[in-house]
DNA sequence: AGCTTCCTACGACAGTGGTAGTAGAGCGTC
DNA sequence: GACGCTCTACTACCACTGTCGTAGGAAGCT
């Protein structure tokens, strides 16, 4: 039903961004990684979304030494994509041109980013 | 905690975007419209959620004739704006760059809005 | 061998979202 | 004035999400 391939809590997104950021880990180390972004969960309720992540087909992990280690198996570009088409289909049917003239007029682009972003116009321009 | 300052779930969404789309309408108009679109729901599903969503300040409703109207009290702006946000905050903690990027590279985009989107760039290269 | 510590498995529970049924009020028609 | 249609209020129910507790295994310390 919903057009998210991967449908993801705000929670589980969370768990998923350390695994993102900071490479295959142990279920603890995920923690220790929450708690220093200010989310304050309890080793269990890490485990648990390790294993639905895993269970989602988003994660997974191989035993290693005495604990096992999770790693991402989709990247964030891919999770970007599902969710933005999600968003876009939500809001104008898939129309892509609302949400990029929003971004670009209320939320800050830094120098670099204009920079490319111009370019790629350029470039979509050429055809 | 979430980042949405209105959390409407798909769902609920497609029931104001009837209101956005159709105007002020009563219970019955509005599955009309969903129906049209697809969307086979019960009546009295429509009438939850337009319950909820008048709970949740997103729309109202006036007594009228026999049937309550209801309208939509948040604009389809003000939603894409804070879902917008949630989504670059879930994902890239609030920089709008790489949905940027996303858009424009993979997403279908018009001429005109091309057009458009040189021209805010343009503008902001002004400051 | 017993105690401590860390790990995983499993179950639990409340909140929300999607979906709908039923009961009862108001009104039009015979 | 009884029947039927339409409307709203209330309740229900399941799946999913966020959150955790408890039980029990493995492994080390004393």
């Amino acid at each position: 039903m919903s057009k998210r391939e991967v449908d993801l809590g705000d929670a589980e997104l969370a768990v998923l961004r350390v695994l993102w950021d900071f490479g295959p880990q142990t279920v603890r180390e995920v923690m220790e990684h929450l708690h220093e972004r200010g989310r304050r969960v309890a080793y269990t309720t890490v485990l648990t979304f390790l294993t639905r992540l895993e269970q989602k087909g988003v994660a997974r992990s191989d035993r290693n030494d005495q604990a096992y280690v999770y790693r991402a198996k989709v990247s964030r570009a891919s999770v970007t994509k599902s969710r933005v088409k999600a968003l876009l289909e939500e809001l104008y049917d898939g129309a892509a041109g609302p949400v990029v003239m929003h971004l670009v007029e209320n939320e800050r682009l830094t120098a670099d980013e204009v920079t490319q972003i111009r370019k790629l116009i350029a470039d979509l321009d050429a055809n």
